[in-house]
DNA sequence: TATTGTTATACTCTATAACTATA
DNA sequence: TATAGTTATAGAGTATAACAATA
């Protein structure tokens, strides 16, 4: 049936432009902290499952390697994250969230989404719900095979 | 009433990971065209609106002037965009979407937007029809002042 | 030998500031 | 003077390739 994968491409095209659009709009909201995105939902990810490898962490927000190694100095520059060496294995380390770091992402929420919750004013309650909903469906996209 | 707030804010958080995830997965899908997203954008926006000054173009993607300046001179080294002077106002330059540009932008659209669609397979109807649904809502909330 | 992480290097995208041409 | 566009320059983020340490 042609007809559903015309929609789909239909759709696909749709989506796309309108992710990329926002997600542009988003980046560009970020100047309150100053930490990039890759570093904030780093955060995030330690915050959710505690401590991790910096290979982990770099499967886990889809980056290479040596970029999640740049972005965890960073963070452990500013005293957001520590770094421990492996109980057992010595090639490993073991990342996770200081206590600075902790309140930082704390404190800090609020303001991060400040921009978005902002213009949830402009939608309707369907359309908040409708937003809730996806949300979920578009985190399965982004980490799908 | 603080719930509705808080509640405002959880899903701003969610939504805002979600979309940044989904958006640099789609952007590791460029590949396909070598050109970047605000490119494709662009030359989306010059086939739905026809030819456009710079100006308005970084207006409507969200860029800088200098930013699109050196979009639309990648765009007319590839042949996808042509510049004309304005007619009228010697200040101003008119792009618009070439004979190549156009042919390309079909051409490309399915295998751009093939990694997404592809993976909609994984999703049920419903989850399409949300979809659907949603990708306006995104769409203004990028565009929103 | 294979794996984990890092360093070295380069590329892309975007921004701000300064400049040119025209109105 | 004000506006449209461009050029010059810089910064952030990410990638690949090469390297070091450990398993």
């Amino acid at each position: 049936m042609p007809t559903a994968t015309a929609a789909d491409a239909a759709l696909a095209s749709e989506l796309r432009l309108s992710v990329m659009r926002l997600a542009r709009r988003l980046r560009g909201q970020r100047a309150a902290t100053d930490l990039g995105l890759t570093h904030l939902a780093t955060l995030s990810s330690l915050e959710i499952h505690g401590q991790m490898t910096p290979g982990e962490l770099a499967a886990h927000e889809r980056v290479q390697p040596p970029s999640m190694t740049r972005v965890i100095a960073t963070l452990e520059e500013r005293g957001l994250v520590v770094r421990e060496p492996h109980p057992t294995d010595g090639r490993q380390v073991l990342v996770q969230l200081s206590d600075t770091g902790r309140e930082m992402l704390k404190g800090d929420r609020r303001r991060r989404d400040a921009w978005l919750s902002q213009h949830f004013a402009d939608l309707s309650p369907d359309d908040l719900e409708l937003l809730h909903r996806v949300a979920p469906i578009l985190e399965r996209l982004a980490r799908a095979e």
